[in-house]
DNA sequence: GCTTGTTTTCAATTATTCTTGAAAGTTTCG
DNA sequence: CGAAACTTTCAAGAATAATTGAAAACAAGC
């Protein structure tokens, strides 16, 4: 195959598998294409590549610096801006991770705790189904979340090796 | 605060936390429902606590049974069909990691493997960061292939015990 | 402080995804 | 078999999300 093939599945597979994840298409597949790029690329660069608005690519370039993804880059003697994706594949796994779990999951587990204290009578099926299931949830999420920051504090080469230390202890 | 609070609170966030992650919205909050539900409901009990179609609660239901998260119960003498959720978290947890993987990551690798044999000069920066990213991504995909799959035969207790002794070798 | 190059914003438009509801299909049972 | 109860399908419509493009804001150099 091809290079310009090859670039060409690859941005549009990936873009097709951040939308499975919640994530905006074009963001995907800028991502994508400064994955592959050996240099930084400027918005410009982009929005040919990709065929797509200035606004666009603006608000996704952005949106990916927030994910801290990727990274503005100054050139020398160049007036644009240039955009520089992290190319360690377990340190953008991690960054994602991290992102999504801020996101998320910090935010999930205050309202389970709310959640988890209903009034009622705790002998109606109903009242102790909810509590039940939300307490199981609650648990589940906080082990979740201590597994997940050991995984991001981790270092890239540790990653593995410091799961085997944190459930040492709890099996 | 009051159950029904509660109920509805839990749906609605848990529908919010579905779209995040590319699930509709109301399959998710059909899911919620279910969880909390002490017994099976019937599509019209679902299509009435949540307002929604009949199409749209029957689509949806198809799905979570699809994922494997919900299983349709007969009861005797009753000719509607009800409709169940696994209840143990872990178990749930368990499966959506079982599907997702055989939707995406099963489908991934082989694209990648594919993806990683461009024509070209090796020295040339384009062909090789190409090259070089799509291999990376490529291995990390078959190591977390790997573990996903140890995570999903492990009995349910020993969820992070079999974690450790995955990793164990690898560190 | 003005001009030019560049980035950001955002209301309007377009694309995508979800939902409805009625018709067709299926099952059960007298 | 035929009617009633229930489920499934799917085209049309509604809701949501993404994109455009032009105007405003900003920055650098003269």
């Amino acid at each position: 195959m091809q290079l310009a093939e090859a670039k060409a599945r690859f941005i549009a597979d990936w873009g097709r598998f951040g939308t499975n994840w919640g994530i905006n298409r074009t963001m995907a597949q800028i991502h994508a294409l400064l994955l592959i790029s050996p240099d930084p690329l400027s918005a410009d660069a982009v929005m040919e590549e990709l065929a797509i608005s200035r606004g666009n690519a603006n608000m996704n370039l952005r949106e990916l610096i927030d994910w801290g993804l990727v990274r503005k880059v100054l050139i020398p003697g160049e007036r644009k801006e240039f955009f520089s994706a992290e190319k360690d594949i377990w340190r953008v796994a991690r960054q994602i991770v991290k992102e999504r779990k801020k996101r998320e999951l910090d935010v999930m587990i205050p309202v389970l705790q709310e959640l988890s204290d209903v009034e009622g009578d705790k002998k109606d099926k109903h009242v102790k189904t909810f509590t039940d299931t939300i307490n199981n949830i609650r648990k589940f999420s906080e082990q979740a979340d201590k597994t997940l920051d050991t995984m991001i504090k981790a270092d890239e080469h540790w990653f593995f090796g410091s799961l085997v230390k944190l459930f040492a202890g709890k099996s």
